[in-house]
DNA sequence: TAAGTTTCTTGACATAGATCAATTATTAAA
DNA sequence: TTTAATAATTGATCTATGTCAAGAAACTTA
């Protein structure tokens, strides 16, 4: 057991409040922790997968990062912006899918590699199933990125990205507003002119913070996904109930 | 052991050729078989999961189906589209999630119930990484989907998806144009108009089927995904790599 | 084969959002 | 604090694709 971690059970426990290790016993969970490299990250780098061969799973510890791809022309699609406790798995690309990560903040990641997650998946029948449930979130957030790209406009996309924000972090951004547009595919201008239609709907964003004139103004951004979140959904309260 | 299956090794030979059962023994295969449902729906049919609680696993025996998510407004964004061999597994989608299945051409569906599945991936370890790359397989496909509506105008989506159904099927399309188009999230008339531009590059549709002037022209829309298809692909032949 | 449907194509026009260029705010550095 | 650098806003265009309407082509069904 190596002594890379200065503070060994501060990682475990942060591991066991991850969904992916929920119900993982605290010895297996001390032996995994034994396999996990801890990796510091500045600002700026760039992780490639297919070059480095470094494609197991990724989990932030601390700082922020981004899942890019991008295409022969250079152009850059956001697949997802990763905070605490993310975790990014290329090891479930394909070889061919070159997507890469980009740091955003410094970051320290926990990374396993793709070996380890396999022997885990084979020996822990509890692994295996957070592994799953992993993956499964993973097809459910990009099946409802994809309908938000598709089904909304610039004001609606912005609305609904505010909203799940409002109701997940408390109402603070966690990125800037160009690259906020960027990872809702439109341009800064076509962002600052949505804000600017939502501004007239008592909607506002003042030093990062969202506010809201009555409170309830984003609601009409709100779906089932992000309702999930809210304690006013589905009650007397919540606006989108009122006429239905 | 019911009796629905007229011809019960004709079943398990299907379930042994699909990756989902790949390396699962022959027993293992007889005894998943007892448990699995045979489904048979009509044209026209729409199966929601919210509703009727049936998410499981469907795998598709014969017949065409698609996947399609609707939202408040009427719009409907097309998932996927499936045939033969193809599986939708709505267990693994969210509850409040409500995509639903329509039946495009009379379809007979082997359905696992999701309890079935369940007691699979605790007891089989072989089953539960089929799991997971199915999983893995999706969360893939959704990515590259994502790219190709983002990245991509009208003319280059047709271009990328005749490239692919080229590689993968023969050049045969499996689809009308407008639900074709409905897929590629574009309308009808765009479609058309795309299809034009692409005739001029050599590419045309006659008769459902694929034809290509010089026979290469769809290669300047292979991407690396498409090209793990082709037998050129990275080859002294292959168009991508002559002038690189 | 003819009549009736449905699907596809074509043209004219409308529009959301991109692009380009010029300010104005913010943040960082000296 | 001043200056430089970066980010955000605003206005004036431009363009890809949607919408609407009419006609042509391709299937159905009698």
């Amino acid at each position: 057991m190596d002594n890379q971690f200065k503070n060994y059970t501060k990682y475990r426990h942060f591991l066991s409040d991850l969904a992916l290790f929920e119900k993982i016993s605290d010895q297996d969970l001390v032996d995994i922790l034994s396999l996990v490299k801890l990796k510091q990250y500045q600002k700026g780098e760039i992780l490639r997968f297919d070059v480095e061969k470094q494609s197991g799973l990724y989990i932030t510890y601390t700082g922020q990062l981004k899942l890019t791809k991008i295409n022969k022309n250079g152009e850059e699609m956001i697949l997802s912006i990763v905070g605490k406790s993310g975790i990014i798995s290329p090891m479930y690309f394909s070889q061919y899918y070159d997507a890469s990560i980009e740091i955003l903040d410094n970051a320290s990641l926990l990374y396993i590699s793709e070996d380890i997650v396999n022997k885990l998946i084979k020996s822990n029948s509890i692994f295996s199933t957070n592994i799953i449930n992993m993956l499964a979130e993973n097809v459910q957030s990009l099946m409802l990125t994809a309908e938000v790209w598709r089904l909304k406009n610039t004001k609606e996309r912005l609305g609904w990205f505010l909203a799940s924000t409002n109701a997940n972090n408390l109402g603070k951004l966690p990125v800037s507003k160009s690259l906020l547009a960027s990872y809702l595919g439109m341009t800064p201008e076509s962002l600052s002119r949505a804000l600017k239609k939502l501004n007239m709907e008592g909607i506002h964003i003042e030093n990062k913070t969202i506010k809201q004139t009555t409170g309830k103004e984003l609601c009409s951004y709100c779906d089932k996904i992000i309702g999930t979140n809210c304690e006013l959904y589905g009650s007397k309260e919540c606006p989108l109930f009122l006429n239905t």
